[in-house]
DNA sequence: TTGAAAGCGCTAACAG
DNA sequence: CTGTTAGCGCTTTCAA
């Protein structure tokens, strides 16, 4: 004989059911079900009988079955590259705070900055079928984005708007975030330029502000003069160390662009030990605006990314097409140059 | 009459489901579910068979309804109260690094230093199921506390060991923290000390390292001369702008002691910018060792807390656990005095 | 080594 | 406004 699992009721593990709570307030578990959802159409007398039997039940509802059933997960995945500096996490707080409101709970994955790690990350999250996606950046794998596709959630790709977006996009222009950079760096009058970075195969927004950069420069008939990328995640100390190593054998250098805010607060921590005059003897430029940037010694030169926002409005365009709204393919949140005292 | 939804194989939505890959495969669902979750005594001709089916409709599996079914989700609930400095970020990287080689997701909540967000969040979380619970700090609301005993799956209060803890706790003492500091500060002779911080009444762990601070001093009958404490959350800002505050009320202060890494820099900086010999006229001390103290011009002296390990280990007690093993109780995995070049 | 039956806890659809 | 019926896609249990 097949097993008859005891009834619920007398379960060994307490977990109440609707039935339970149906039972107890002595209607169906559809009724329960309407109220505790805040469906229409349920009198208010059968409200309070059921609310109160639910509390006194202590009743949870499970949100398995209730997805299961109804083929409606309110999990929205979110995939980043890292955490390790203040720019995801600023952008999660964004995601997190406008999916809540919507009632959309966010499921984690990080990829070192890995398009087989995003691969498989995609792979193992298809199985949860969640209402929608964030990702970051417009680059991945043939199969990532099939699957993205296939899975006719929505997906919204963050922080970069150079490219084609899968379904929709928020962010901004690193290109043109380089140039703009590149362009004062020429204006100022700046000639003998390196540029200190991280991997950046890896780190493709990184890379494309590099190239926007070098545009900036050649726009005015200048090229970079020196150029380092170590295969490691970018950071203060990377940025201390490398900026070091890069004076050393490149003592005439006038400026530094720097792939980002960690890596330029790095290189300006080694300036101001190692008595170099910035922006008068170096002149040094990072991306993010950071507030490290903005309380140094010296106000960091760097372009203000919006973190926050992206994530905020990359939540609030998933939760549009969920609500069965339009919502616009590419968001191009732009930035701010940052004119400090650093260049 | 009821609805008779169409078979799903004539669904218009694609979805590939087991019966499908069974059908195809010439055996029953069962033996397909054997297959795909590993599990022992299926011939190896038939596994074939149905990984070839598998892989020929592109299935992907249901977790919901696997959950359902087992009675058992993949799910950790991770709950933070802030992602707003890079402390918090490490701590998530371990956890998700050692999760994920257990085959378990994290699911992540923000508090904002909020008691009842947090139980709100656990409320939210519960009817998720999941397998497991990764809670920061000892101090909860008791309804919070109820809630995380009756859902008996595991649980681990990361960050602090000062206090009792639900299940397990994965951290260090804040007070021997603090203390260390203290006495450091007695030891070099310094004798008017201020303290700055954040908001005390929602970061526990700050207030206990002030505690220990206090003690410290005490020791060595000393104690503190000045404090501020604003309602915000500590920054790098926050902790330059309350440092100059503080210098202008109290001129004569020798040393002070920070919440922790982030305003100590910002102080820091406030002192480099400012012309503050430090530590001569003016000494600083910090809590977390974060790699801009590391790379500042001065080293911040400071106790450097195991941020990812915490993350880690946290996860790998939560595995024990749910892989039968038993799993210590409390595990303190201390801090490190950084003898620094600012105290 | 494989399969059949039952059911996890909930919601959609329809009937009244 | 409320109830009935069927079934989401999977795994458990037991039998063969």
């Amino acid at each position: 004989m097949p097993r008859s699992r005891p009834p619920a009721k007398a379960d060994a593990d307490h977990t109440v059911t609707l039935e339970q709570v149906a039972a107890r307030a002595g209607v169906s578990t559809m009724t329960v079900s309407r109220v505790l959802r805040n469906r229409a159409n349920v009198a208010e007398k059968t409200r309070d009988k059921v609310r109160a039997a639910a509390a006194a039940l202590g009743y949870v509802p499970n949100l398995l079955a209730g997805a299961l059933a109804s083929a409606r997960t309110p999990l929205v995945v979110v995939i980043v590259p890292s955490l390790g500096n203040i720019v995801f996490p600023e952008v999660l707080q964004g995601i997190n705070a406008a999916l809540e409101e919507g009632g959309l709970q966010a499921v984690m994955g990080i990829t070192g900055y890995d398009q087989d790690k995003e691969e498989r990350l995609v792979e193992t999250m298809l199985s949860w079928r969640p209402a929608g996606w964030i990702v970051t950046g417009l680059e991945h794998t043939a199969r990532t984005r099939q699957m993205l596709r296939g899975a006719r959630s929505p997906v919204v790709e963050i922080m970069d708007t150079d490219g084609k977006a899968i379904d929709m996009a928020v962010g901004l222009s690193h290109r043109a975030a380089g140039r703009v950079v590149g362009e004062h760096f020429a204006r100022r009058g700046l000639r003998r330029i390196g540029y200190v970075g991280g991997d950046l195969v890896r780190d493709l927004r990184a890379a494309k502000r590099l190239q926007g950069f070098e545009q900036g420069l050649a726009a005015h008939g200048l090229a970079l003069a020196a150029r380092s990328g170590a295969p490691a995640p970018s950071s203060l100390r990377l940025g201390r160390t490398a900026l070091a190593a890069m004076l050393a054998e490149h003592p005439a250098l006038e400026a530094v662009y720097f792939s980002n805010d960690d890596m330029a607060v790095g290189g300006l921590m080694h300036c101001l030990q190692a008595g170099i005059a910035v922006p008068g003897r170096l002149a040094l430029a990072g991306f993010n605006g950071l507030e490290i940037g903005e309380v140094a010694p010296l106000r960091l030169t760097t372009v203000r990314s919006p973190r926050h926002e992206i994530g905020r409005v990359a939540a609030l365009r998933l939760l549009a097409r969920l609500d069965g709204r339009e919502a616009q393919a590419v968001t191009d949140l732009g930035f701010a140059f940052v004119d400090g005292q650093t260049a």
